[in-house]
RNA sequence: GGGCGGUUGGCUCAGUCGGUUAGAGCGCGUGCUUGACAUGCACGAGGUCACAGGUUCGAUUCCUGUACCGCCCA
């Protein structure tokens, strides 16, 4: 077969729009993402590989960090697959209840509705057909990355299943005594119109404003005294209108007289008792502090303690309740406004100054959230992030990297109860209902309790509580619903708990903290062995990519264009362990040349088999008598390269995985035994079997290759795999096939040898050696030298004999003549010879005076290098204390080192006269 | 305020037990239509490993402190 027919088969360069759709094609067809699909070759008795998916929120697309967290995910799955582990990746999609109705509010809107004018039943319908039309999306989005996820096992925080969950979990907790309902100070959203949790809001630093109030202290009537106040400092005015009390420090000379005494609160004329308490700053504004236990945490604390009533002056909107007197119906910051316009105008304004402060904003809608008293269901934490921490401590479950162990013990050391109850109707809905008599039911059945448990009371009577779950709450009990949980199903009892944990460690307390809590108490084990945190991906300036800044990289288009290999390669060789990394241009480039490099290695491959070889003979290493030293040396290197990068993936070093196999794979492979082995390909000296087994150690090293790096790259090494001739046991598919292994890389070992592998990296260092003096004394590239090269070692002897066409080629020299000393060689050498010295090898090339006088610097720059290593090394050999201390095996490398560099200055000095 | 991380060539970053001459990609320079690939090949220049102490025979690596940058928590 002519290279007309065989290596133009495929086109030049890689188009990876050509390949990957037909590619995941096949894998779906052939069935191989499942543990138990038609094409899985999983070995039943090895143990399972798990990573259960962080599910994307529905409503959203995949950015880079999804694409990320694929890539770490997939990369993990496929290389548990290939070795012939039963592995599970499950996907799915979370509901994103505030999130979802953020979105959705906006295109009712655009409908001319509104929640309120849908209704909660219209509203939910409309949800869920919304749901219908974005669901898909994420999953096609995951196709067109190639991660080999069990879309069979597919799931949505929302599915029955799921619901059954939420009902069970919560039913549990309850009865545990861990979940309970109770009016207490929450975090408001007014835009959502929702409660929070304390994670969910996010403290900002900002200048505000600090205005000192005038309280009149009342008269006996409780009318204001004009001639007597008390001055109280405030930053948020509309809360006046809640004021109960005010507060002083009980030492506090300037007030001690106030105490017991009362203020007027301007509007209302409500009375206000001043108050002493500890907690009372004496430096901050007056030292005297107004009392809103119903809007401020602190102040709930202390109107706890001294059993003053709470004053709810707000709406869920943000609005001015009716206890806002002449305020009511005002917006928060037009309330605020006309305060301080009505407390200027009456003289009680006494100062206003710029103050800095931490304010808390909805991390969804960045509304300023406001502290508000409402009767909500919480989740009783301590004893669950007690068996969390636990769990972690003893080592059951391992955070990788490990410093993120610290951040988790800190939290959940320091951890509040979780108020779950969400005043919003896309989500669970919390599955307690209250009967006339005041009774709580929490009720596990899906069509809630046939009766009031406690006092009969008919189920007709009983009402619902109109809230749903945190979302996160749902994505707690993930690791277990998806599998089936609370039905005790096979994949429950096979799958659970998972392996991995990957995700980003943004939300290591979100989730992956509340996973490890739920998930031990309800399952009584941890959800994960492993948790293994990755970093954020950001712009090329490190700025985090988002809409408002434009920088925002779509890895759709990426796709579109270089193709989902690249994107892949890109983001795991910027993987390190639970760093933050930046992705642009240069590296997505740089990455989909490494994949059309593995195109043309591939195409040059199969373009180059001999005629000896049969192209449908299945794939196999020849017998270790056809090998020349390059075979050896390359086999040899495939063995580390299969080593090192196992071991790399055994201790989640998932960016260096990647870099090795790069480098293997171009460096050795294609720019080193691509060339020696296209001279032995076509060496007239050599026996049909020795070209043969060139071949075949060519075919055999990419393939071998191409299975490290299909956990990083899977299309395009599946495509030119399934180009090349195969191994007796591989499966019709890569993804299936079987991974390189210790076993194969001790037989490559065996095959190798040592001495000629090194023998080979001599020859290698002489071949570049000599590029460098060519260029450095500007010879013609295009011409070819004599040279005579000075070789002692025997064996390096016999492999330069061996490769003397490919040294001869690669270095563009021809004859050379071999001299067995470095004697013999100038004695040979005519006069005014380039002089190339490489390691223990010694060359001299036919030279101009004119090369010679170019290269000069060169070996003047050399000696020079040369000298100050020899004095490094020499001062430390003097050094007694060395010679003395340090290791044996490090002091003889170190006499070796300095013979060989005094060694070299000699030679350097001669040549240089 | 508490905690964590970072500081390595022009840029982005590796560097897992402390031990040969500290690596890569991009960029830069010189040259090359090399029968796989110009998405390429060859060769080269470029680093006081932030700073100051300490431990050690030996520190980019371990310890302490300082400076600057970033993140998390309150």
């Amino acid at each position: 077969m002519s290279d007309e027919s065989r290596g133009h088969e495929l086109p030049k360069a890689y188009r990876p729009a050509e390949v990957e759709r037909a590619v995941y094609a096949r894998w779906l067809e052939a069935d191989v993402f499942a543990p138990d699909g038609a094409g899985s070759r999983a070995d039943p008795a090895k143990p399972p590989f798990v990573i259960i998916m962080p599910p994307p929120n529905v409503t959203g697309s995949l950015h880079l960090g999804h694409a990320l967290t694929a890539a770490l995910e997939d990369l993990m799955i496929r290389h548990a697959r290939m070795q012939g582990r039963p592995a599970l990746w499950l996907p799915g999609v979370d509901h994103a209840s505030i999130a979802a109705q953020y979105v959705l509010d906006r295109i009712i809107a655009a409908e001319g509705e509104t929640r309120g004018s849908l209704g909660r039943e219209r509203y939910l319908e409309r949800m869920w057909r919304f749901m219908d039309e974005t669901r898909t999306k994420i999953m096609r989005q995951h196709h067109r990355l190639g991660a080999s996820a069990d879309w069979s096992r597919e799931r949505f925080t929302m599915d029955p299943v799921s619901a059954r969950a939420v009902r069970t979990s919560f039913r549990q907790l309850y009865d545990d005594g861990l979940a309970y309902r109770t009016e207490a100070l929450i975090n408001w959203c007014p835009g959502c119109r929702t409660s929070l949790s304390d994670l969910e809001v996010i403290a900002r630093p900002e200048t505000g404003t600090l205005w000192t109030v005038r309280y009149h202290l009342a008269r006996p009537d409780a009318t204001p005294d004009a001639t007597a106040w008390i001055d109280v400092a405030t930053t948020r005015p509309e809360t006046i209108l809640g004021d109960v009390a005010v507060a002083v420090h009980p030492e506090d000379d300037r007030y001690r007289a106030l105490v017991g005494r009362e203020a007027v609160l301007p509007f209302l004329g409500r009375r206000l008792p001043i108050i002493a308490d500890h907690v009372v700053d004496r430096e901050f504004g007056t030292g005297a502090v107004k009392i809103t236990p119903a809007h401020d945490l602190a102040d709930h604390e202390t109107g706890r303690r001294h059993g003053l009533p709470l004053i709810d002056v707000m709406e869920d909107d943000g609005r001015m309740s009716a206890a806002a007197g002449p305020f009511a119906g005002l917006d928060r910051y037009e309330a605020r406004a006309r305060i301080l316009e009505a407390l200027e105008a009456a003289g009680d304004l006494v100062e206003a100054r710029p103050h800095e402060m931490i304010v808390g904003h909805c991390q969804r809608s960045d509304d300023v959230v406001e502290p508000r008293v409402k009767t909500q269901w919480f989740i009783r934490t301590r004893p669950l992030a007690d068996k969390a921490l636990a769990a972690v401590r003893e080592g059951r479950t391992r955070i990788v990297p490990k410093r993120f162990e610290k951040v988790y013990f800190d939290w959940l050391e320091n951890i509040r109860d979780w108020n779950v109850s969400r005043q919003l109707w896309w989500g669970h809905r919390i599955p307690a209902w209250y009967c006339p008599e005041g009774h709580v039911i929490v009720s596990d059945l899906e069509d809630g309790p046939a009766a009031c448990a406690a006092c009969g009371a008919a189920a007709a009577a009983l009402t619902r509580d109109e809230d749903v779950f945190d979302t996160w709450y749902s994505s707690g009990l993930w690791p277990f619903s998806t599998l089936g949980w609370p039905e005790r199903t096979p994949d429950l009892a096979r799958y659970y708990p998972g392996s991995v944990m990957e995700t980003g460690y943004d939300i290591l307390f979100f989730w992956v903290a509340r996973m490890m809590m739920l998930g031990l108490w309800l399952m009584g084990e941890e959800p994960f062995r492993v948790i293994y945190l990755h970093g954020l991906v950001r712009d090329p300036y490190g700025q985090k990519m988002s809409k408002s800044k434009a920088n925002v990289v779509d890895p759709l288009e990426v796709i579109d264009e270089i193709g989902a290999d690249a994107l892949r390669f890109a983001l795991l060789g910027g993987v390190a362990p639970g760093g933050d990394q930046r992705i642009g241009r240069a590296k997505l480039d740089g990455a989909r040349n490494f994949a059309n490099k593995v195109w043309n290695a591939t195409r040059f491959v199969l373009g180059s088999r001999p005629a000896e070889v049969a192209a449908d003979e299945p794939l196999d290493l020849p017998v270790a008598d056809a090998l020349g030293p390059a075979e050896r040396w390359m086999l040899a290197r495939l063995a580390d390269d299969i080593e090192t990068v196992e071991r790399a993936m055994g201790d989640c070093q998932f960016g260096e995985a990647t870099r090795l196999v790069y480098e293997g794979l171009w460096s050795a492979f294609a720019d080193w035994y691509v060339e020696l082995a296209k001279v032995r390909l076509g060496d007239e000296r050599l026996a049909a079997d020795e070209r043969a087994a060139t071949w075949r150690v060519l075919a055999w090293t990419l393939d071998t290759y191409l299975r490290l790096l299909h956990p990083m790259m899977p299309f395009v090494t599946e495509e030119t795999w399934g180009r090349l001739p195969h191994r007796p046991g591989d499966a019709p598919l890569l993804a299936v096939s079987p991974w390189p292994d210790a076993d194969e890389a001790a037989r490559l070992r065996a095959l190798a040898g040592t001495a000629e592998p090194a023998a080979v990296e001599t020859l290698i260092a002489l071949v570049r050696a000599i590029r460098n003096a060519r260029l450095a004394a500007r010879i013609d590239p295009a011409s070819w030298l004599t040279a005579g090269v000075a070789v002692e070692d025997p064996c390096t002897a016999a492999a330069l004999e061996a490769l003397r066409p490919a040294v001869e080629r690669l270095a563009r020299i021809r004859p050379i003549s071999v001299h067995r000393s470095r004697e013999a060689l100038h004695a040979a050498a005519r006069e005014g010879a380039l002089v190339v010295i490489a390691g223990a090898l010694e060359a001299s090339l036919t030279a101009t005076d004119g090369d010679r006088a170019r290269d000069r610097a060169r070996l003047e720059r050399e000696l020079d290098e040369a000298r100050r290593l020899l004095a490094v090394a020499t001062a430390r050999l003097a050094d007694a204390a060395f010679v003395g201390r340090a290791p044996e095996a490090v002091v003889r490398r170190a006499r070796e080192r300095a013979a060989e560099l005094g060694e070299r200055v000699l030679r350097l000095e001669a040549r240089l006269g």
